[in-house]
DNA sequence: GACCAGGCACATC
DNA sequence: GATGTGCATGGT
């Protein structure tokens, strides 16, 4: 399986190149565009970051002192508006609370541990949380989404309704825990799912199309 | 107008 | 534990 997996990243890689992600200034950036981008296109999100960026609240304190009010009229683009108001204030509170509203002191702790605290934050479920760890916080947690499941359960590696946690323990079990691997990884699939895969029936060109028989 | 997009919480069985 | 539903905007 380890060969599998390397042999699949090395054909993404080679086919798209670095795709240097996440898009983001900060860390808190990352953060904020984790919650704002479930269930939503990334095109919508980016639409909100630019607000929040325009009015200079795109920074801890910046959410904490804003109003529901003030902060949902500036996220409404990304969708569920209402709802992620309340989460980025969840979000907020939380690293207030635990944190003193500090990145770097959250950063500090330990991995395991501040994914039991970020999935115990209501709004936060474990893509959310994995996606802050990885991408904001640079540690060594697979990040898995929609895309990551489509793909690999259509080249038969995983089953249909494979669980969140299956798919994560797939890459952490049988990769070495690469902070660096997991962020490049995780971002070429999700390219794959948003091009070729989109184009069904085009798995033809799939550059990953074929490997896992060689496997 | 239907369908989808880098999920999650909550109710119900 | 599995399944169903609400949440909402903007692009195709």
């Amino acid at each position: 399986m380890q060969r599998l997996l390397m042999n699949i990243y090395r054909k993404l890689h080679q086919a798209y190149g670095p795709r240097d992600w996440w898009p983001a200034e900060t860390s808190f950036e990352v953060m904020v565009g984790a919650i704002l981008t479930q269930n939503t296109s990334w095109r919508n999100v980016e639409k909100a970051i630019q607000k929040l960026k325009g009015k200079g609240v795109l920074n801890p304190e910046g959410i904490h002192h804003l109003k529901k009010s003030q902060l949902a009229p500036l996220i409404k683009s990304s969708g569920y508006y209402r709802i992620k108001t309340d989460r980025l204030k969840y979000f907020v509170d939380f690293l207030f609370d635990d944190y003193c509203g500090d990145v770097k002191k959250m950063g500090k702790e330990r991995p395991g541990k501040l994914r039991e605290k970020l999935l115990g934050v209501k709004g936060i479920g474990p893509e959310t949380a994995d996606s802050i760890l990885l991408y904001g916080l640079k540690k060594p947690i697979f990040v898995v989404d929609a895309y990551t499941k489509r793909i690999l359960s259509r080249h038969r590696m995983i089953s249909e309704n494979a669980s969140y946690e299956e798919v994560q323990k797939l890459f952490m079990d049988h990769l070495s825990l690469d902070e660096k691997l997991f962020n490049e990884y995780h971002a070429l699939l999700v390219h794959l799912g948003k091009t070729v895969c989109k184009k069904i029936p085009r798995c033809e060109i799939c550059p990953i199309r074929g490997i896992e028989h060689r496997a």
